[in-house]
DNA sequence: TCAAGAAGTTACCAAACAGTAACTACCAAT
DNA sequence: ATTGGTAGTTACTGTTTGGTAACTTCTTGA
């Protein structure tokens, strides 16, 4: 057998974790698949992140084809809005099955129906 | 509506990628399910580590569950053997997905080749 | 008794990442 | 001309993470 090396940096898996490293990144996927898709919004589901951060992740998540930005002019004031790329739905989809692996194997009974709470559009 | 308030330090996508978060700790859940289960083999395969980091690694795998640590002190010199527990063993799973996803996602036809090619017992 | 192999540890340094606070740009209504 | 709202940018700071190089421990065979 071949002593192949590895190295996360051309690895499928790291660089598949590099799109959503950043401690905001998967909360902002998921905040603008539910049409929290204005700069503003994001901001108020996001207390603690700071204007600065959220422009960075916002330009990363765009950078690599996950989000798209469209500014409508046409309103006051000038509007920003954010959408999932068809890229960015699909890593949404896996970004759901760590979810659901996070919340059978990490989080304790209180903590899960916390997080499903914040879940949004469930019933 | 509530507006609900997101913070990736709560969040079960959050804390599953922080188990998996360090440059390496990707390849060493795969190497270790494929029984490069020794200290001086994962440093092979993975030159571009340092014994230190190598460590560190392996320290919070062990910590968060999801790799064994056994000493064989029987033999000489003293070796020690990785595993995988149950726990590091699903994730792996969920791992795998996650290379799926990236290998069609991201990378390009030749690097594709090179991926497939690294994985071990592949014919 | 000492050399050698496996598996580390320690001290120190550099780059990446996240955070705060203050400042900017644009435009429309008053 | 000035205010107010959205969406940023800039300068600066602190923390976390990864990296290098040298040192340590344990053990046993020569």
């Amino acid at each position: 057998m071949k002593t192949n090396e590895y190295d996360t940096y051309s690895c499928p898996v790291g660089k598949t974790i590099g799109l959503i490293s950043g401690r905001w990144k998967p909360i902002i996927l998921y905040l603008i698949q539910h049409d929290i898709n204005r700069f503003g919004l994001l901001q108020k589901r996001m207390p603690k992140i700071s204007r600065k951060v959220l422009t960075e992740q916002l330009r990363d998540l765009e950078n690599q084809g996950l989000i798209d930005r469209e500014v409508r002019v046409s309103s006051y004031p000038q509007e920003v809005f954010y959408s999932l790329t068809e890229k960015g739905s699909s890593l949404r989809m896996l970004i759901d099955q760590i979810f659901n692996w996070g919340t059978v194997n990490i989080l304790d009974e209180p903590s899960r129906k916390m997080a499903v709470d914040l879940l949004i559009d469930h019933h």
